[in-house]
DNA sequence: GCATCACCTAGAGG
DNA sequence: ACCTCTAGGTGAT
């Protein structure tokens, strides 16, 4: 099957599967080989033409313009967050980059595992929850396992779960899933209401502690911008508090960007007030202008540490 | 609220 | 060989 790309839903596969958005796509020769729902999914770009095939059940075009949100209008959306220069190179060096449309639960549990880690480290981890806990397919000899679902990660023991190299982040994906599975947190639920009410509700304390573990507020960002439908949400990590101090300071007062720089982790206070400046400063396509920016940093920014 | 600290892990650099 | 640091942070005190 293949489906045509317009200049209207332009999409860069290589851009878009590169951006740390996902953690479960691996190029094989010409071909990019994911698991999306129930499928394997295998595809290539030539162009203006996007070739894909699907194991083991067929799936339509429909579906992989969901999955890379071809509906978002591309070019109206750069050029809203097009504000200024360094969004305008990175737009232009990442052309066609797009954000992905991820399953809910899935999001959940690889910004969990996200957590004071990189991209490799990730990647490895939810591989190994997937090929303990997920269903196994064939695909052209290879094997390639579906995302495990919540009941299965409700079940584990902490021993298996420490066997994936999740570390410290056991516990916490474990009581997760346990709140998904008993109900206690319904994420389409969260889905339905406003950025800041479903951010809130993602970061909620209940009496008994905090009701999603291993979920802070960058973590919780991400979840709304990938899986939510919030396209205003801006995660803020290294690279992005980087590129802030870097390219972005006459956003914010002096006072401010020293607390910035100087805090190695961002706490809750100057993390908030950070996003919710570049959310105002870049608009309701904030989203975007970040997944540009972050691409743009990690591939163009000197790695400095700021600490005053 | 706000700092400080501990925490799994793999890999790089001294 | 060993340390130390870093990497898409969060939770407890």
């Amino acid at each position: 099957m293949q489906l045509t790309l317009t200049s209207e839903n332009r999409l860069d596969l290589n851009h878009t599967l590169t951006s740390g958005q996902t953690f479960r796509w691996e190029r094989i020769g010409e071909w990019w080989y994911g698991v999306v729902g129930r499928n394997v999914l295998k595809l290539k770009q030539n162009n203006s033409k996007l070739v894909f095939e699907s194991y083991p059940e067929e799936v339509d075009k429909e579906l992989i313009r969901s999955y890379f949100r071809l509906d978002d209008n591309l070019s109206s959306i750069t050029r809203k967050i097009r504000k200024d220069k360094v969004i305008s190179e990175a737009i232009s060096s990442f052309e066609g980059l797009r954000i992905i449309r991820q399953n809910l639960w899935e999001c959940l549990v690889s910004y969990l595992c996200a957590t004071n880690s990189n991209i490799k480290v990730i990647t490895q981890m939810i591989s190994n929850l997937c090929r303990k806990f997920g269903k196994r397919i064939v695909f052209e000899g290879r094997e390639f396992y579906l995302f495990p679902e919540s009941k299965a990660l409700a079940r584990a023991t902490l021993s298996d779960l420490t066997d994936c190299r999740l570390g410290y982040r056991a516990p916490h994906l474990r009581h997760t899933a346990q709140q998904i599975e008993n109900g206690s947190v319904n994420l389409h639920e969260i889905m339905r209401l406003e950025y800041e009410q479903a951010r809130r509700n993602l970061l909620g304390r209940s009496p008994g502690g905090k009701t999603l573990l291993g979920i802070g507020p960058k973590a919780a960002d991400c979840i709304l911008l990938f899986s939510m439908e919030k396209l205003e949400s801006f995660p803020i990590d290294v690279w992005i508090k980087r590129l802030i101090l870097e390219k972005y300071r006459h956003l914010f007062e002096d006072k401010f960007l020293h607390r910035l720089a100087s805090t190695k982790s961002l706490g809750g206070g100057v993390y908030v007030a950070t996003a919710d400046r570049m959310r105002s400063y870049f608009g309701r396509y904030a989203g975007y202008a970040q997944e540009y920016l972050y691409s743009y940093a990690r591939t163009r920014l000197a790695k400095v540490t700021y600490s005053m």
